[in-house]
DNA sequence: CCCTGATTCGC
DNA sequence: GCGAATCAGG
């Protein structure tokens, strides 16, 4: 391929688009990434406006409207303050037990069973009393809610590459039809969840389809 | 590891 | 001019 005015005029759009090097050279195809950067500064486009948000770094700011006002923390530091602090190290056991309810994976029955030894006449058994059955397909389990949806990446066509889900999501004739976009090991197709769903062992196949 | 852009340098 | 190889960084 050689760089015709069309595949240059493409080539500074999606630049300036703030399209990465690589998406550019997937569009246009027929040449490498480095084909592509290369054009560019022998093109002189260099300066994009904004990076584009780079997909390896989704920036979450969040930041965390820090008060600006808060106290300036000067802490006159009581003299006498201070140790009266660590005499009452006895803390009043306020928060004592918080009873935390336990919150378990919806998979894994937690404790498969009680075990019990007995002893008998010198020789120790193994007693094992099981309190839960060891797997019981119940309703409880099936339940999709409960499962961990990851937070895809949302992908373009263009965007995927060897490594990357390919789930789609949404309408395919919608423009926000995207692909998942996670990692998917391995020259896998889909990431490990949605190839969970794609490659439904026939145990598992129901409710989802 | 995977991905980005930047540079170099033989062709 | 071109782009693979390589470098530097996230």
């Amino acid at each position: 391929m050689s760089w015709t005015d069309e595949r240059i005029e493409t080539l500074k759009r999606l630049w300036s688009d703030g399209h990465s090097a690589s998406q550019i050279a997937n569009e246009l195809g027929g040449v490498s990434r480095n084909a592509v950067i290369g054009k560019v500064h022998r093109l002189k486009l260099e300066s994009r406006i904004k990076p584009a948000a780079t997909p390896t770094t989704p920036a979450a700011p969040l930041a965390a409207a820090e008060p600006v006002n808060a106290a300036p923390a000067p802490q006159p530091a009581p003299r006498q303050a201070a140790p009266a602090v660590l005499e009452a190290r006895e803390t009043p056991p306020v928060a004592a037990a918080p009873a935390t309810p336990r919150i378990l994976p919806s998979s894994a029955p937690q404790p498969v069973a009680q075990q019990s030894v007995t002893r008998t006449l010198g020789a120790t058994a193994l007693k094992i009393e099981p309190q839960f059955a060891p797997y019981e397909p119940s309703v409880e389990e099936d339940r999709p809610s409960a499962e961990v949806v990851p937070i895809s990446r949302n992908l373009t066509l263009v965007q995927l590459s060897e490594r990357t889900c390919k789930w789609p999501i949404g309408d395919p004739l919608s423009p926000d039809f995207r692909f998942c976009g996670n990692h998917s090991g391995d020259g896998s197709p889909y990431c490990t969840y949605h190839a969970r769903i794609a490659f439904q062992p026939a145990s598992e196949r129901r409710r989802v389809r």
